[in-house]
DNA sequence: ACATTAAGTGATT
DNA sequence: AATCACTTAATGT
């Protein structure tokens, strides 16, 4: 009989072991509510108040920034392992948060209240680092997604966007319309069912109705 | 069989 | 690279 605290221990423990000392993971047990968020599902929106920071186990979180005319740009993606750092800063200083995040596909993610998120970082340096680490590498993230659309033309792009799917799913089929990959880099439907036949014809991917195979990437 | 949704294409800006 | 207008193909009911 495995209690269903037992199984969120285990599951915090196979993500997070590396990361917080076992002091830690205790408090993360007794204290976060684990929850399950489907696909297509809108875990956070702009403006709304940060209450809790989900700390992902499992699934992808799209993070958006949407323009005031209504336009969505995509900033990153949450995978296992991380959480959003744009929202300890929000959740310290009580503000709201600048973001929308998307499920992408089924997330499992412990929610932490905000008040023991400032209370730990005081008190623990495997938070503490935590939380910076995750600050630098989003910023690192915010950088490239910069550079991709400073420097890159559209083919890259799309190639670009279909491996890092490929990564983050660890699945070379990905099941995505052109509409979708459109939408997500900001072009219309047109560009991108030409790209992708040119990448079709190049050998670098193999694609179908609602399916694409990623056929050439490099890690 | 029919309707709906996804994808392909030429022409134009 | 975007948009329009239209065709063709795949899929759901």
């Amino acid at each position: 009989m495995h209690s269903p605290e037992l199984l969120l221990r285990q599951k915090i423990h196979d993500c997070y072991s590396e990361i917080f000392e076992k002091e830690l993971i205790d408090k993360i047990v007794k204290v976060g509510h684990f929850d399950t968020i489907k696909d297509g599902e809108l875990l956070i929106d702009i403006g709304s108040d940060m209450t809790h920071i989900p700390l992902i186990l499992d699934g992808v979180v799209k993070i958006i920034r949407k323009e005031k005319n209504g336009e969505e740009i995509v900033l990153y993606f949450l995978e296992r392992g991380s959480t959003c750092a744009i929202s300890f800063v929000n959740c310290i200083n009580n503000k709201k948060s600048i973001f929308k995040g998307v499920v992408e596909s089924t997330i499992e993610a412990v929610f932490l209240p905000v008040e023991y998120i400032d209370e730990w970082l005081a008190n623990y340096k495997s938070w503490r680092h935590f939380i910076i680490d995750s600050y630098h590498f989003r910023l690192l993230e915010m950088v490239e997604s910069i550079d991709g659309l400073a420097f890159m033309k559209m083919d890259e792009r799309t190639l670009k966007f279909l491996t890092d799917k490929v990564k983050i799913s660890n699945n070379t089929d990905l099941n995505i319309t052109h509409q979708e990959i459109a939408d997500d880099l900001n072009t219309s439907r047109v560009v991108i069912t030409r790209i992708l036949k040119q990448l079709h014809d190049e050998n670098k991917i193999y694609s179908t109705r609602n399916k694409i195979r990623v056929l050439e990437y490099f890690e």
